[in-house]
DNA sequence: TTCGATATGTGATGTTATTACATTAGTCAA
DNA sequence: TTGACTAATGTAATAACATCACATATCGAA
């Protein structure tokens, strides 16, 4: 995998999605959205999507069963590091950011626990500033 | 809610198959192990749920759509703090533990960026020492 | 060109969660 | 006791999310 991505077309038309939309959205609203390009079959979206995870230029919200691109998509930075989502119940709108004191302190308790891991999610569920003052 | 609740019938029933289940279960393995004991739809389980949430005697792993019983039922010592979670994806094992320097470095950057969080979950996917090993 | 790997198309099915509505059981005040 | 209110429960139907199984197509390398 380089630095840029080759899409196939589904590909693409997936990705393109959610770079567009203003927030996550679920699998079957991407199906929704992608019929007039021909999608038929949520499978379509799903496979699209599990090649966007692995090239890391999207994320999966596991705590609301949607999907949104990487908002630091130049920046491999933060790449080795955990990524944490601030999700606003009232807007939808998601805030992403890494922290190295998170991160080490995750690997603290897992190699000191002996766990290997692989994939780790931060998810905070709440209101945003926006929708707070309003 | 006194610390020690209360609980309904199906509730009590619920938490029991969650209490000595050896990992998380999902709510429709809850409703087989319960036709037994007289529950014959989803509901009869979610209801369930959603209050043994509320009272904190259970947890939600949203990355497995699973439950599982609270390991430390007496302790609210991290009650006030996020609780993490280490899932096995050979075993199931999940273990469940605290942190006050995640908690307060999530809490920094909420409070830093006016966001007011309701619920955070963190969980951490891969294999545990015994599997690992094994 | 033939082979193998990757991508795609499609229907059916599996899994997780909620909506809507009816009924039952407990509580408390008049 | 009655009535009224609230919480809990029962049930069917449906919605929302995800995968399986199998067929077809596309593309690059040998």
């Amino acid at each position: 995998m380089t630095s840029t991505q080759e899409l196939t077309k589904n590909q693409s038309l997936v990705f393109n999605a959610l770079a567009r939309a203003d927030g996550p959205l679920s699998a079957y609203t991407i199906l929704d959205q992608l019929r007039g390009d021909g999608f038929r079959a949520p499978l379509q979206v799903y496979r699209a999507l599990d090649k966007l995870l692995d090239y890391g230029m999207i994320h999966r919200l596991e705590s609301i069963n949607a999907f949104v691109a990487c908002s630091h998509p130049h920046s491999h930075s933060h790449s080795h590091g955990m990524i944490a989502f601030a999700i606003c119940e009232k807007c939808g709108q998601v805030s992403e950011f890494s922290d190295d004191v998170i991160t080490a302190r995750v690997r603290e308790w897992t190699s000191s626990n002996g766990f290997k891991q692989s994939k780790t999610t931060i998810e905070i569920r709440g209101v945003c500033a926006s929708c707070g003052t309003a």
